[in-house]
RNA sequence: GGAGGUGUCGCCUAGUCCGGUUUAUGGCGCCCGCCUGCUAAGCGGGUUGAGGGUAAUCCCCUCUCGCGGGUUCAAAUCCCGCCACCUCCGCCA
């Protein structure tokens, strides 16, 4: 939710915004309006209300023809009070619909424009040339079959389409892959975390992912509860309804969990592989600052995505993503896409948002500082989305015979291997 | 899943039976000041959060006793529903 009196005070900035991710302002002028509704509505009720209780305070003492006079007075005044909270309550939930329908402000240095628009901040390493090597490379799912690693067929059979299994060294890959992204997340001061995957409506409204995004959420029938499509939903609800201490600040977490997404409207979209699947685990990092910070927290959170990537020996690139395409509670994002060598181009494999103090206000998540409380800041940022840093590593790193090479890095938590090698031809 | 109990301003606690004199009591902790070689003790004051009025950090008002409804002129207090925790029973990886 953005802030009330930014609305109010500064409409301009908010119409810029929405302009900015190709939305129509007329919402913030509905706001604008409605603002000015819910205000009035407030000083009518208080005045009848005020009226109310005092003349409530005369009849304990009152007697006789004046305690009627007075409980006459006071019956008539008691339904006026509750008609004028009812429209008081109606006026504020108004508000507060359109308020909540309203994405974060674009920052004024995220590019204007839909997915497309994005601006390359800077490309790491060289894409592999196979032509060099003098092989064709195979795909993830092929190399995934000859290593034992990824067990599609077998996922569609019980689970159905976009999903897969793990299997071997591809489960081995996975816990490896967790294993080095908590030592690091440790080492950077973070606390790690295993948060649960279902939770209740607040928390996924709360993050921004009941809004337009709702479509892509599972449900669970007849419980209320819904299934995480990433672990920022419970971290960031883990401090709902709280006052931090200012000097905590910033508290950094780094969740290991599974997610789940129903990938509406992607059909046909990556339908060979594991680049787009209804479930996978990932370990995500989220930070709790202040809104002055979060800038440079922002920034602190890619050099961390940057760090790990740079472990895996894989080339990337890191764009600025445009307005558009940030979703409902960043107002800035960053993406890492790793080059994929099948397909010839850079594809998503991590993405760090800030929501400034969005999603803490939608949350109650509040801090006390020297001059009073104030929401503080969130953000997110994945350390390592499984599926697709495996698809990222097996197919850069292989060589002509199917097998594939470990990243240095990586060794340690891969009982020391540094080949990983066919088990079919 | 079943039965019983509990939920008050950071923590503890009074008030709930019998609705109004409660701007919700007192203690601890915390903050400011006074006093004092220092510390401790003592003394005085302050100490939930949200929203509104206003030029305003002064001030005034409204809401907030787990949450949501209801009864009533008036609800922490009475009634209904829900949630959380505790105890016991059942079931279970």
């Amino acid at each position: 939710m953005i802030d009330p009196r930014l609305l109010r005070e500064d409409p301009d900035r908010v119409r810029d915004g929405q302009v900015k991710r190709g939305l129509s302002p007329e919402v913030v002028d509905l706001a604008v309006a409605a603002d000015e509704r819910r205000r009035s509505a407030i000083v009518e009720f208080e005045r009848l209300r005020s009226e109310q209780k005092s003349l409530g305070k005369l009849i304990p003492r009152a007697q006789g023809d004046e305690k009627t006079e007075l409980l006459a007075r006071t019956k008539t005044l008691s339904a006026a009070v509750k008609e004028a909270e009812t429209a008081q309550a109606e006026a504020e939930r108004e508000f507060r619909d359109l308020l909540l329908s309203i994405p974060n402000v674009a920052a004024p240095e995220a590019p204007a424009g839909g997915e497309d628009d994005f601006v390359v901040l800077e490309e790491v390493g060289t894409p592999r040339d196979f032509a060099v090597d003098g092989f064709e490379p195979k795909d993830h799912v092929e190399l995934g079959r000859m290593l034992g690693a990824i067990d599609i067929d077998r996922g569609v059979k019980v689970s159905g389409a976009r999903f897969y299994y793990l299997t071997g060294i591809g489960a081995d890959l996975e816990l490896a892959l967790v294993n080095m992204a908590m030592d690091q997340a440790r080492g950077a001061g973070f606390t790690t975390m295993v948060p649960p995957a279902l939770v209740k409506p607040r928390a996924m409204e709360g993050t921004g992912f009941l809004g337009q995004a709702a479509d892509d959420v599972y449900r669970i029938e007849g419980d209320d509860l819904y299934l995480v499509g990433t672990s920022e939903v419970p971290l960031a609800a883990y401090h709902s309804d709280e006052i931090l201490d200012a000097t905590s600040l910033p508290l950094r977490y780094a969740a290991f969990s599974p997610c789940y997404r129903k990938e509406a409207g992607s059909y046909g979209k990556d339908t060979r592989g594991i680049i787009r699947v209804h479930w996978f685990d990932k370990v995500e990092m989220f930070s709790y600052t202040t809104i002055e910070d979060s800038y440079e927290e922002h920034r602190r959170l890619l050099g961390w995505e940057r760090e790990f990537f740079d472990k895996l020996e894989l080339a990337y690139r890191v764009i600025d993503v445009a307005a558009g395409d940030l979703g409902l509670s960043a107002e800035r994002k960053f993406d890492i896409e790793a080059w994929v060598p099948t397909q010839g181009r850079y594809r998503e494999v991590t993405s760090t948002s800030n929501c400034t103090a969005f999603q803490a206000r939608r949350l109650d998540v509040r801090a006390r500082f020297e001059d009073g409380v104030r929401p503080v800041a969130t953000l997110n940022g994945t350390l390592v989305s499984i599926p697709r840093a495996i698809v990222a590593i097996l197919e850069t790193h292989q060589q002509a015979d199917g097998s594939v090479r470990v990243p240095k890095a990586l060794q340690p938590y891969l009982q020391g291997r540094e080949v990983l090698e066919p088990v079919a031809p």
